[in-house]
DNA sequence: CTCCTTATCCATACGTTGTACGATTATGTA
DNA sequence: TACATAATCGTACAACGTATGGATAAGGAG
């Protein structure tokens, strides 16, 4: 079959178009402007200008272009150690916001990144120093350090979860929360009819940065026990 | 086009074979069975043997299907609630650990359910009465009720995460986590490596159960302050 | 240099997916 | 009886992931 001007084979030297980083990197970005359903191996080689069966000599399938995404999000975390200048429990809370933040970076990927669990449980060994740290300052037991480490970080994940499920910075809980408790029949849930109505629409506002802080706070004095 | 055996218009009466709710059954089904990739529309049509547009009738696409499902497992979520006969503290643990109990019946939903911001937010009206209760009586003000409860489903919420991430009902993090820190250069993580070290391979069996316990003492903890 | 293996990219094609469109048949109301 | 509406089916299409195999050049071996 002719080849109508482009050339088919194996590239000159020093201008391979492909690697596994570019092809990532590109997918990263695809995602985070699009979503991840716009993510397709098409679409990809597209933005790549290449064949898509291109891809497949970098990376096997389309999922691991995806673990290939939850790796270079945890590799982009940063999490800064302050050392032993501040208490520790300071040092663990900032931690735990570096990594809030991280993840917070690319809410579209989140739902991959934080389901894939040798991301997740790669992700410990090399960004966990600091809490490692932290809580080992706090005095507590090797076996409660590890248990309170994992602790944070399903906190963390389940904040993050639920932040990147909703589209905007700050969601009006608040109104929802509201009408739906009135139409509740009252007695069905008294307790949480009271409170809600006690903390009015305005109350009810919800900001995740505090409400972030609110449970780390929570969370710290739990260790502080 | 002559039809050769099967009618093919609307069922006589008595003898409709779909509804709303006949479908996302089979298909909690289906998706319990071999996992959320085995569900698509045609099998759907074909375990219910109908054809598969028959399905759009009832519900507008595929997405409404998974919402259905995130809405079905919330719905089976059951809170027990022993009202003050016990402690608020071991109220409030009953009640999260039924939560998570239910959020494990179905592991190959987790994703989908956790990730579905309405679903979530659904289920606080209906089902969050006892944790509203048992927080109340711990003496909580409004304020601090609404943002303990959210802090504590967040917890719950990215426990059952990495629980449902992974296969078995006990996942040997041990010899992994052993491996891979050893694997550093003992400098870059010195604090993880001690405490890793000294808590030795027996110790670093993983399981979900008493992970799940230590992480609730620690809120309660917390919220004791 | 030549020969050969291997790396990189491309073209074609297949099976599967979600679902748009329109036809078909029964129900319920006028 | 006539007709709008509800429920199902048949066909068809675009887009997807990727298997297979061919083209071209790089790089090492002789």
């Amino acid at each position: 079959m002719i080849n109508d001007g482009k050339r088919s084979g194996r590239p000159r030297a020093g201008e391979e178009r492909l690697s596994r980083e570019v092809i990532l990197t590109a997918a990263l970005g695809i995602v985070d402007d699009e979503g991840i359903d716009a993510l397709t191996m098409r679409r990809l080689a597209a933005t790549l200008q290449v064949n898509p069966m291109s891809l497949y000599h970098h990376l096997p399938n389309k999922a691991a272009v995806l673990a290939g995404l939850a790796e270079l999000v945890f590799a982009g975390l940063e999490l800064p150690d302050p050392g032993d200048a501040v208490p520790w429990d300071e040092q663990l809370k900032q931690a735990a916001r570096a990594y809030r933040d991280g993840l917070r970076q690319h809410p579209n990927l989140a739902l991959q990144v934080l389901s894939d669990a040798s991301a997740v449980s790669d992700v410990v060994v090399v960004t966990m120093e600091p809490f490692y740290r932290a809580l080992d300052r706090a005095g507590l037991a090797p076996r409660e350090i590890f248990e309170a480490a994992n602790t944070l970080i399903d906190f963390i994940h389940g904040f993050s979860l639920g932040e990147a499920s909703v589209r905007a910075e700050t969601f009006e809980l608040a109104p929802d929360l509201l009408t739906r408790v009135r139409a509740l029949p009252a007695h069905k849930a008294p307790t949480l009819t009271r409170i809600v109505n006690e903390l009015g629409a305005d109350g009810l506002a919800y900001d995740f940065d505090s409400g972030f802080e609110s449970g780390l706070s929570t969370w710290v004095a739990g260790i502080r026990r």
